[in-house]
DNA sequence: CACGCTGTACTATATCACTAATACACCTTT
DNA sequence: AAAGGTGTATTAGTGATATAGTACAGCGTG
C-alpha cells in the first residue's frame, strides 16, 4: 500500500487519511467498486489507532468518496455530480483561492496559463467528457 | 470595514482572518504599505479576542504577506517571491488540488478550462505581468 | 449455529489547538 | 516622565484529536 501519514505535521491523522484516498480516486489509483483495506488492517499498518482510521471513513462516506457496510468492508462509490449550480459555485471559489495563491507566488499570467494547460492535458481522461452520455459505444 | 468571522464554522478564527487579509492583498483591496487596523480594533469590530487577530497577524507576517512592529502597528508588505522552484512545486500543488477538486465534482474538461480562462481575464492585471522591469510607464 | 471477518460504539485518558482574560513591553507624542 | 496608542507574553479553560481497551453489530462461510 501506498498510504503514509506524519503524526507530527500538524495536521490530523484522518484528514491526511482522507486526502490521500481522495487524491487515490482521483487519479484512478483506486478504481470504483474496488474494496479498501479494512479499518484494523490500515491501522495495523500505519500504526495508528482502528477508530481513526474509522473516522476517516465515515467521513468519506458522508462526502459520497466511499461505501461502506458492516461486515463486508469499504468500496470505492460510484462518482456522483451534484446540482449543477453547486458545482459551479464551487469551481469558481476552487479558481478563486488559485488566482490567490498565484498572486501570493508572483506568478505570471503566461506561466500560470501554460501550467495549467499542461495540468489539464495530463488530466483530460480522468474528468468527465464533455456533453457524453452513459452509451459506452457510440457510433455517433 | 469587510472582514467577518463565524466562530461556529468548524475553521479556526485566525485561519478565517487570514484568508480574508490574503485575499484583500491579493485583489488590491488592501494595497502596499497601507496600516492595517489595530488589533484592538478589529478584535472589537469582530467581538474575538485580541490575541486571536494577533495570531494572524503573525502568521502573515511569517508568509511575508504583512509587517508589523510594536508600538507602530501592522503594514501590508511588499509583494516577494520566492526561488523560481519552489514556486513552481507550490503551483503544480495547487493546480493539483485543483484536478482533485474538478474530478470530484464531476466537472468536464471543457467546463474547467473555459471558467479558469474567464477567471485569468479577471485577475490578469493583478498578476505579475510576463517579463517586465519596474519601469512603470513604458511606451512600447 | 459457530466462526471469522467486517465496521461501529463506548469509556477513559493524554495531549494539543483554540480562544479568552489579564498583564506586560515597545513606540510616539506631549 | 506621562499618556495613549501599538503588538505580545502568560495563564487558564474548553474542546478537538488520538490512543487504548473493550464490547457490540452485521455479513458470509463452513
Amino acid at each position: 500500500m501506498w498510504y503514509y501519514v506524519d503524526p507530527q505535521s500538524g495536521v490530523p491523522i484522518y484528514v491526511q487519511l482522507k486526502e490521500q484516498i481522495k487524491k487515490a480516486v482521483a487519479t484512478g489509483l483506486l478504481t470504483e467498486g474496488e474494496q479498501m483495506p479494512s479499518v484494523r488492517e490500515l491501522a495495523l499498518q500505519l500504526t495508528i489507532n482502528p477508530n481513526t482510521v474509522s473516522k476517516a471513513y465515515q467521513e468519506l462516506e458522508r462526502e459520497g468518496i466511499i461505501q461502506t457496510a458492516r461486515g463486508l468492508g469499504s468500496f470505492v462509490a460510484k462518482r456522483q455530480k451534484g446540482k449543477e449550480q453547486e458545482q459551479k459555485i464551487a469551481l469558481d471559489k476552487a479558481l478563486e483561492k488559485l488566482m490567490i495563491e498565484a498572486y501570493q507566488l508572483s506568478v505570471d499570467a503566461d506561466t500560470l496559463h501554460n501550467e495549467f494547460i499542461d495540468k489539464l492535458a495530463a488530466w483530460k481522461d480522468r474528468l468527465v467528457k464533455g456533453a457524453q452520455n452513459n452509451d459506452s459505444g457510440n457510433r455517433t
